[in-house]
DNA sequence: TACGATAAACTTTTT
DNA sequence: GTTTATCGTA
């Protein structure tokens, strides 16, 4: 029997040892999720099946890099290597690049990121004469992505004129041969239901199927491993509807809340020890999320005691905050010698992280920021990766008229208008440089550079069939003369940028030596790389992140910042429905529960956004309070900068001085240190207007005449009012805090 | 056609 | 406050 078995307890135990049908493991926060699924594929392969016949599905490719090393160190490398362990996308992908013939196109697509989906998009609306305004880019885009992932069902419906534009994108896409994350799912269930000999034999093979982060699946995803699943219906999904944080993506959180009426007979374990968090945090994030209505029951506990208190901070502004955190991990990594890494800062959006990084550098600690800008879609990056995929894939238009640019070949808009008219008449890359060439159909300035560029395309596509794709590189890099290019166009960034191309030869290097020979699956690769992929988890970085790149990670100290009415939750989720509130409150509950031993909660009271400055009310998940406990350990912790009233006395001082030098007649008894202007509306505070009668202010912004307010008024919502023309009347202050 | 200067838009969250 | 778009000039 396999060993491991007896390291787990008995809840995790049974849920391993279930092996045949539908069975659903709600596995919550820390309840040692990962190690049942690996312990339940070792456990297959112990009774004898085949890891040939073992599907995994998980969220990145490094939780699944994690699962496969863990196998490995048991039972072998042999064992490991022949599980497939991937990503939904990772294995569509491989799956396409096999099986896409069925539906008549070529197996050499590439993978379209949303930056090229973009910029396809804006062709085809420029095409259409719809104007960009009324449909910006990155609506458009979420849209077709959101209606992709639901796959006809309810909720998103398509007017005219996105319907046109849908059908002009896919034709599109479909005359660049490429893909995009959505179509890589899409295509594969659509080949999967149409042709029976495919699913049969790919239901054949996979007698096993698991799938992890099950809350975080949509629709589409749900469908493909329907249609993976043979009749003996073996599937084991591991998940926690607790932490559902992307239903913006169209993930679907009955795909778990309903696994039971969609598979009849399935069985049910639950995982509510924790190995992860203190009691106090454990506590504080059940007070957290059952508040919510759309969950099953589950309540975590843990052997491990009450813990340390948490901490919540208030600040004057965003910049104090982030001084507060820096300073907190400068002398908490000291006092209990823990390595940067140990330390976790949490927030709600990108932008919050600048602060912070300007923080960071100039106290000199040492941080590592997960997300943002992935290392693959920086400028320099895309910029050779666009020659690699139109060596790859001669119809992707979207590569080839960015490649043309960089370096610049005095081949501009016009030109390329007239080269993209040849590409819609079917040409591919290779055909539209002839033709220009053979019919002289461009000025003959721009005529030395197409020739240039039809000479370098013949030489890569040579280059592609002999070497290996690092040595490819090594030889763009060179006829491009590229390092040269970006110390002439920016030479602050260039040595940065130049780091980034050594880097990424380095990244060829190492997937070569996984076997990854071909520039067509290198390119797969660098599409499909997750943020927690890019994170160095061996150096001693301080870890700053988004709440979304965090999931399913953990640190000893975790900061969760920004915690403000607009912010977190943020503005968008306070103007839709109760449900966004809901997944904000889980994504809440996400961050608590990544804390092993301290949880430090904090908020600024003024904050810049955009150029304007703006100050919120502290965010209502801060209103459930830390638990009190009647043991002898310390109370909750409720950190508030101290005014220091000694320096307003002072100030007070030099005023009343400074009167009474100029004789002015006051009385100053009535003095207070307070600054004395008349009426400053904060948030908080209770206001009367006119029309819509008394309400609380929940944000002010900016200043001067432009100054806005929002108001909360009972049973109307929350109005922006600009403060010079509403004129709003001070009710009271707000309450002390 | 390329590049600079100025103006507008912009912030969810991501495979 | 930062990035991207547009316009005018060499």
């Amino acid at each position: 029997m396999l060993a491991a078995l007896n390291e787990l307890n008995p809840q995790q135990r049974a849920a391993v040892e279930a092996i045949e049908g539908p069975i659903l493991v709600l596995a919550g926060a820390g309840s040692g999720k990962t190690r049942v699924i690996t312990t339940k594929i070792m456990h297959l392969m112990d009774l004898g099946v085949h890891p040939y016949r073992i599907l995994g599905m998980t969220f990145t490719n490094k939780a699944a890099g994690e699962m496969r090393q863990r196998v490995a160190k048991t039972l072998g490398e042999n064992a490991a290597r022949d599980l497939t362990l991937t990503t939904f996308h990772s294995f569509c992908a491989r799956f396409l690049r096999k099986e896409i013939g069925y539906l008549d196109r070529e197996t050499n697509f590439v993978i379209f990121d949303s930056q090229d989906q973009k910029t396809c998009l804006k062709r085809v609306i420029r095409e259409l004469h719809i104007p960009e305004k009324r449909y910006p880019l990155d609506r458009l885009r979420a849209l077709i992505s959101k209606y992709k992932n639901k796959r006809g069902g309810e909720g998103v419906t398509l007017n005219e004129a996105e319907q046109e534009v849908y059908q002009a994108y896919m034709d599109e896409m479909h005359a660049q041969n490429a893909l995009d994350f959505d179509d890589l799912i899409a295509f594969t269930c659509d080949i999967l239901s149409q042709f029976e000999d495919c699913r049969e034999r790919y239901q054949r093979r996979y007698q096993y199927i698991m799938v992890d982060e099950y809350q975080d699946t949509n629709p589409i995803q749900a469908e493909l491993i329907n249609l993976l699943l043979n009749q003996d219906r073996n599937l084991c999904v591991v998940g926690d509807e607790d932490q559902s944080i992307y239903g913006w993506r169209g993930a679907e959180i009955r795909n778990i809340l309903d696994f039971d009426h969609n598979y009849p007979g399935a069985r049910i374990f639950k995982l509510e020890q924790n190995y992860r968090s203190s009691q106090r945090i454990l506590d504080y994030a059940n007070d957290i999320i059952s508040q919510n209505q759309l969950r099953k029951h589950k309540s975590l506990w843990t052997e491990a005691g009450l813990g340390r208190p948490i901490s919540l901070r208030t600040e004057q502004n965003a910049i104090a905050e982030a001084e507060f955190i820096v300073q907190k991990i400068l002398t908490s990594s000291k006092a209990e010698n823990l390595a940067y890494h140990q330390f976790a800062v949490l927030f709600r959006s990108n932008y919050l992280s600048r602060v912070l990084e300007e923080l960071f550098r100039r106290y000199q600690v040492p941080y590592q920021l997960i997300g943002g800008l992935k290392f693959y879609d920086r400028k320099e990056i895309k910029d050779l990766l666009a020659y690699m995929r139109i060596v790859v894939n001669p119809r992707d238009w979207t590569s080839f008229s960015r490649a043309l640019g960089v370096p610049s070949r005095g081949i501009g808009a016009k030109s390329q208008d007239a080269l993209y008219s040849l590409f819609q008449s079917g040409l591919d890359v290779g055909q539209i440089l002839k033709r220009v060439i053979d019919h002289s159909l461009v000025a003959t300035r721009t005529m030395k550079g197409i020739k240039a560029f039809a000479a370098l395309y013949e030489k890569m596509r040579q280059w592609s069939e002999t070497l290996k794709p690092s040595e490819w590189l090594e030889h763009l890099i060179n006829a491009l003369d590229y390092l040269e290019y970006l110390e002439r166009t920016d030479e602050v960034t260039a040595d940065s940028r130049a780091d980034n191309i050594r880097e990424l030869q380095a990244s060829m290097v190492e997937a070569e030596r996984q076997g990854i020979l071909t520039l067509a699956q290198f390119m797969d690769q660098t599409a499909l790389v997750s943020d927690q992929d890019e994170l160095e988890d061996d150096k001693p970085k301080v870890n700053l992140m988004t709440i979304h790149a965090a999931k399913g990670l953990e640190f000893h100290t975790v900061f969760v910042m920004g915690l403000e009415e607009g912010v977190f939750p943020n503005q968008r989720s306070l103007d839709s429905h109760t449900q966004a509130l809901e997944e904000e409150r889980r994504l809440y509950y996400v961050a608590i529960t990544r804390a092993e031993k301290q949880l430090f909660l904090s908020h600024a009271r003024r904050r810049q956004t955009y150029g304007t400055t703006t100050a919120n009310m502290r965010s209502r998940f801060l209103s459930i309070p830390l638990r009190t406990y009647d043991d002898s350990g310390p109370e909750p912790v409720l950190e508030k900068k101290k005014v220091k009233l000694d320096n307003l006395a002072s100030q007070l001082e030099r005023m009343k001085a400074q009167l009474k030098q100029q004789n002015v007649d006051v009385n100053f008894e009535t003095l207070s240190p307070k600054p004395a202007k008349a009426v400053r509306l904060r948030p908080g505070d209770v206001v009367r207007h006119q029309k819509f009668g008394t309400g609380t202010i929940s944000s002010v912004r900016g200043n001067g005449d432009l100054q806005t307010i929002s108001v909360y008024f009972p049973g109307q919502g929350v109005k922006k009012l600009l403060a010079s023309k509403a004129k709003l009347e001070k009710v009271h202050d707000r309450p002390g805090f």
